[in-house]
DNA sequence: CAGAACGTTCAATAAAAACTGAACGACCTG
DNA sequence: CAGGTCGTTCAGTTTTTATTGAACGTTCTG
């Protein structure tokens, strides 16, 4: 932190993630993490951005489940550190296309079940399934021709992530 | 309505709606309107969804907007109706890459603004912009594969009715 | 012109979500 | 084993958001 300019860019971060329907703390820790370029800990967290513990813990794992951030284990401490991802947002539109076929399957079942004196009713439905199922696909492909995720995050020092994954 | 499967189709629309970060009314109101595949008033939605004639208004309008629904009024009466368009996610889709755009310039300039010695963050932070501006790109590339829109929704003058096919 | 129906706005309420403090179990250290 | 630190969970509070009822201005009808 320590700079004013770096401050607003988290908050930022933290209103784009509220506006895109995550949480304000959510986005502050990315933000921060993308930031500082290498792994943090909760308790810098909490120190960082002035939140609670429990939002912090909350939140991070929030943001692992969403492939954001990863949690790397470093040796010799039980301090648990997290790092942004360096595509952050790759795994966002995963989870966006995963959710828009969930989307289309819910719809395409509800069609499904429309009376057979409702058929035009139900291909409207139908159509708006199928969308659902286009978009996902297309938001897929849109995936793989993004940049492979590098590994190549804290430029400093190799912290050896790939192996030492070494929670108890 | 009158049917419970197409009840049941109006609620998953609302769930839908919610878990996008909308509103259940916003969702419900354009599953009805799908269903209904000709325009309906807001006494009609109050009726048919058992809500109430403010969150009827306040909700059509913000599909309005979005360019989900679109207003026809009919000669003859002072009343307006309400329909869907036939193609009602695409302009979700340019809402999507337009906020890209913006969370994209938003970062962009937060960078912008880091000291010098912070030159690294810097560039994270805009490898992050780019994320959001190539995104919106690609986005509206398929926003623009997408079929045409056809305003040809609440009359019978035309047969082919939302039946246009991906070509994928 | 009176009366009714319409769409919108706004204050108030209801519902949902974020966030926190405190407590807990697990683990390490000395 | 005692004391400290860690991450997580949970109940409670605060904050935000969705939804409503009522009031208002407008427009049509008779």
């Amino acid at each position: 932190m320590s700079d004013v300019a770096i401050e607003k860019f988290i908050e930022t971060m933290g209103s784009l993630a509220q506006s895109e329907g995550g949480t304000r703390i959510a986005g502050q820790i990315l933000g921060y993490l993308v930031v500082e370029g290498e792994p943090r800990t909760l308790t810098q967290m909490t120190e960082a951005l002035s939140i609670s513990k429990a939002s912090a813990s909350t939140n991070a794992r929030l943001l692992e489940n969403r492939g954001q951030l990863r949690r790397v284990s470093q040796l010799g401490s039980r301090q648990d550190a997290w790092e942004a991802v360096s595509n952050p947002n790759r795994d966002v539109l995963a989870t966006v296309a995963t959710r828009f076929r969930k989307s289309g399957e819910a719809i395409g079942e509800a069609a499904a079940a429309f009376p057979p004196d409702r058929a035009e009713a139900r291909s409207r439905v139908v159509h708006l399934a199928d969308f659902y199922f286009n978009s996902a696909e297309f938001i897929e492909e849109w995936i793989s021709n993004l940049p492979d995720r590098q590994e190549e995050n804290a430029s400093d020092l190799s912290t050896d992530h790939g192996a030492a994954k070494f929670t108890g």
